[in-house]
DNA sequence: GGTACTGCACCGTCTGGTCGGTTTATGCAA
DNA sequence: TTGCATAAACCGACCAGACGGTGCAGTACC
């Protein structure tokens, strides 16, 4: 237990830190995504944040993996509600954007402070996205319709988090609810339906 | 004469400038748009890009103003061949993400760009979204619909912006040929079709 | 003794911005 | 046409501060 406590500990401060390299990301834009602004933001001291992340390359790298990781944890949650439903894949992201909606904490925002310091940094982001595409593509016959909504899900992500999306959080659900209509009238792999 | 030419100098520098630093903000992301950086890749001296941009925060305004125009002026362009059609700046969205799909120069990565140094340079593109966005649904009785089909358009462009896209060219060409026919069955302002 | 830090001094480089100066284009009078 | 004043366009050395990163002595805890 002495271990466990050892590995949550270090983990949590792993998570402070990541918390709050996020959160100056968001707010002050990748620009100022700094080691200084992360050490006053954490609470922590500069050796502090440099002994979880010796560089800030490793710190980027963390970020965009751990955020992957929530992802695909969440995805896979809602995926265990959805055994057997069609078009499951494209279901659970629609809620993981539910859930998402409202924070502003999110994949989207680790993207641009990572690829604002280097764009290669975004590899494994691209491997985890060929991943939930095969998983798409498997679930339905339509192709083009379901690359279409996943657009769609990433394109609301994305406006959400830069704060461009019009109107207000009513019209944005209302849209999502449209989305899992269309997901719903999507064909399924096996009984193509209509058209 | 020689007014119009200066005008036409001045202006050629500027973009000159601008584009250096759309390119760098691409290739080596946002982090390392740097006014040094720009006066490399465009040929000019720290001083001459100053003398045009006094500070970096005009230059990114700059960045963003004139890409919002580009922009603006391409809609309207499309939207002149599409005087009367139903939907029609929807089409001219969907046309302008066909133009742009495979150029690496387009408004994601100046928003990209200016959002890393300052959130708030995005409120001119705020307030250009909100008028596009009244002009969409000035168009259509299906709003919701309607939403859920920009956000696939700039879901579009910003994933294959950061290279997120999985697949190749030719599915996004199928993707956004989808994109089309769902804009031709949205209803019509005047005679609401079917469902 | 190892892990997980703190605190701090320090370094080399990068970055935004200033400033004085130079070149180039333009306008105008002799 | 020439000469010259004036301003726009541009150059590049320089500076102060920020930044990423190092090194190390010390501490608390298991």
């Amino acid at each position: 237990m002495g271990a466990d406590m050892t590995k949550l500990d270090k983990m949590s401060t792993k998570c402070r830190i990541i918390h709050a390299a996020m959160a100056i990301a968001h707010s002050e834009g990748a620009r100022h995504l700094t080691i200084d602004a992360v050490t006053v933001k954490s609470g922590l001291s500069k050796g502090g944040v440099l002994y979880h992340f010796p560089s800030k390359m490793a710190l980027l790298e963390g970020l965009v993996i751990h955020t992957l990781e929530a992802v695909r944890e969440q995805i896979e949650t809602h995926m265990s509600h959805l055994r057997g439903r069609p078009n499951a894949t494209l279901h659970a992201l629609s809620r993981l954007l539910g859930d998402v909606l409202d924070e502003t904490l999110t994949l989207p925002v680790a993207l641009l402070a990572a690829s604002a310091e280097n764009p290669a940094l975004l590899e494994p982001v691209r491997a985890e996205f060929r991943v939930i595409w095969n998983a798409i593509r498997s679930e339905t016959t339509n192709e083009p319709g379901a690359l279409v909504i996943w657009h769609a899900l990433e394109g609301m992500q994305f406006m959400n988090m830069m704060g461009l999306t019009p109107g207000d959080k009513a019209q944005l659900r209302q849209c999502l609810a449209e989305i899992r209509t269309m997901i719903d009238e999507l064909p399924d792999k096996e009984r193509k339906s209509d058209l």
